[in-house]
DNA sequence: TGAGTCCCGTGACCAATGTCACATTACCAC
DNA sequence: GTGGTAATGTGACATTGGTCACGGGACTCA
């Protein structure tokens, strides 16, 4: 995808800058993009695709935090490139996913340079942010079926599919929880004819 | 206490800046600083005292995330700011506490032309977020007594007291669990030595 | 010193969720 | 088709934490 068409909020001499300076690359669907710990050396900004970025307990747990699609950036790692510092957070590929690499360097003196870019990363923080803070109530707050609700709803919305190709395994890592208690929750659900199961995937009604 | 004791990384122009633009205020202990939903006009450097940032759940429990102390801003109230937009926590003064207020519109000129107020507010998103990382790992990864014992850890190292003024029932407020649980556990640790418990007092031993 | 109030201790019980064991089913490769 | 494998269904049980009920202790204020 063309980066002008996605961000379309940038100055034509940005967008110029990016294209110069930043590299495309292309990571496949489950390859890791960054890793708790890593380095990080530039900000991604998302082309195409779809990021799922999330935090690994001991156990190897996925716990999904947000997803991040097109035209959409990786505020820690914005964050973190700024300071050239370490990531605390994993990102991988939910599906093949573009995304350019802009050198960390750049980042200051884009800041003060390009107003729309300064709008972007303050935007990017705030979203980020909110979206935690929706994690946070999301299990301090909630119980296992109604954050299984939510995450089958922003999943549907999010792909713009009613099929979701989703194993209860699968879920159940994302939500910190266990096959058994998900399959239960997804049997109610049914029940109540508010999804419809198959195999390896679930059929939002609604 | 003054401005450039504390902030002690900033120009001095910028000091000067904030002192001729900027509005002390003076928030009692238990006094809301910031509300959910509160329209931001300014951001709050924090020159002494202790801010408590929590989230309100639909009983009133006030589910703590973090403390701010002296040296440090809410990153709420920057992202906001900069955008003139609402806030989603709420702020509270733990003790007597004396803030800075910035107007919204010296942010982003402040942030092309001095450096160092592009670093701090840089810095106070990165520690705001992997601080909100850290709660989410706590609430999503550990059980109530792992999570008192860390509560009452930062508690006492913020602080710097080994004598915490609290009730249990504040604690259960924190952690947003109930009285008789708090109580149970610290029972418990009563026991193994690890705390000493009175009225209205919490004794970390080791 | 006595009443009132707040804080804390504690047992009984319940609901939500995690764990274990094992059966069943769907699909794939041959 | 057949065998194998991964996904799902399900009952039994354990654990954690929340709720209820109530008793007792400590501080306050008149």
């Amino acid at each position: 995808m063309e980066l002008k068409k996605i961000y379309t909020q940038f100055e034509p001499e940005l967008l110029e800058l990016l294209e110069e300076k930043g590299m495309h690359k292309t990571f496949a669907a489950g390859e890791v993009i960054l890793r708790t710990g890593q380095y990080i050396k530039s900000t991604a900004l998302i082309l195409s695709g779809r990021v799922k970025i999330y935090r690994e307990n001991e156990e190897g747990g996925e716990f999904l935090m947000y997803f991040l699609q097109a035209g959409q950036a990786c505020a820690v790692s914005m964050i973190c490139a700024l300071q050239a510092d370490t990531s605390e957070i994993m990102a991988k590929a939910e599906e093949e996913t573009e995304v350019l690499l802009v050198p960390v360097e750049l980042m200051e003196s884009m800041m003060t340079k390009y107003r729309s870019w300064y709008q972007y990363v303050i935007q990017t923080y705030r979203s980020r942010f909110d979206e935690m803070l929706t994690v946070v109530d999301h299990i301090a707050f909630q119980n296992m079926d109604e954050r299984l609700e939510f995450y089958l709803k922003r999943y549907a919305e999010q792909t713009g599919k009613k099929m979701l190709e989703l194993s209860h395994q699968q879920i159940a890592d994302d939500l910190n929880s266990s096959r058994e208690v998900i399959s239960r929750l997804l049997k109610k659900m049914e029940q109540q004819g508010r999804v419809k199961l198959h195999r390896n995937l679930v059929e939002v009604v609604k």
